[in-house]
DNA sequence: ATGCCAGCTTAGAGCTGA
């Protein structure tokens, strides 16, 4: 069973990318970020027609995440429940018995900014109720972008802004860990430097100026089946490439 | 210190992203 998420930043540009991604991967889920659309918009046709079911949580200019199967998951949930937000940034669904969270996490903008408060509040209300879905649903992955890059080895050396890499930040990325969840990355061998997202300035992907925050974390139940963990950087080479690369996992099920 | 890029928006320069 493979399992990937990719931050899309605009599937209505990203979509040619998403298309022929399926076709070579065939991922059994590929949970999307930053749809920056509505559901009345999404390409539920386009898709269909490439063997995808789609379950949409949309919003207009910003936000929007999705998770994308063969078969048509189940128990769908939008939002976090009993979070009041404007902004559309969680699904979750069942898929072949695995219960899959896709999130957009917000960035935060700035430590101390009523962004990063926002950021903090709803990381302290996912994790409460991502432990709630754990008790539920033994085998459980939670994927997206973080907007967390949670060790030093996570960011470039030169990356001087305290938002992703900050102390209460990968605390709260550390509360996740401590629920049981483990960042299936770091279960195997990687480069040194790996990223998942470069910024479109300053020839940020040619010089490998990027984060690591792009994470599948599983939990307990999942971790021996894990077989492989990776990010695909092909996509970011590509003509009007996303800043964000695919992340994919391989479980043995 | 700011813009550097990219995508969005009831069309435009401004916001947001990370």
């Amino acid at each position: 069973m493979k399992i990937a998420t990719w931050n899309v930043n605009s599937l209505k540009i990203r979509l040619p990318h998403v298309l022929d991604w399926l076709a070579e991967h065939r991922p059994d889920a590929l949970c999307l970020q930053e749809l920056k659309q509505e559901e009345k918009a999404f390409p539920f046709a386009e898709l269909e027609a490439a063997g995808y079911h789609a379950v949409v949580n949309g919003q207009k200019t910003y936000n929007g995440v999705a998770i994308l199967t063969p078969a048509a998951a189940t128990d769908v949930v939008r939002d976090i429940p009993g979070f009041a937000d404007e902004q559309k940034r969680i699904i979750a669904a069942t898929v072949d018995g695995v219960r899959v969270i896709c999130g957009y996490f917000p960035n935060g903008q700035a430590v101390g900014s009523d962004k990063f408060d926002y950021k903090m509040r709803w990381l302290a209300a996912l994790t409460e109720w991502v432990g709630a879905e754990m008790a539920r649903h033994p085998q459980l992955v939670l994927t997206g972008d973080f907007n967390i890059a949670p060790e030093a080895r996570d960011a470039h050396p030169d990356w001087k802004d305290e938002i992703h890499v900050s102390a209460p930040e990968r605390a709260a990325f550390e509360a996740l860990t401590a629920l049981g969840l483990v960042d299936a990355f770091r279960l195997f061998e990687q480069p040194e430097r790996a990223f998942s997202w470069w910024d479109y300035r300053m020839m940020a992907f040619r010089r490998n100026f990027g984060l690591r925050i792009d994470h599948i974390l599983v939990s307990p139940a999942l971790r021996a089946a894990c077989r492989a963990c990776s990010v695909d950087k092909a996509p970011r080479r590509l003509e009007r490439p996303s800043d964000h690369a695919p992340v994919v996992l391989t479980l043995e099920r």
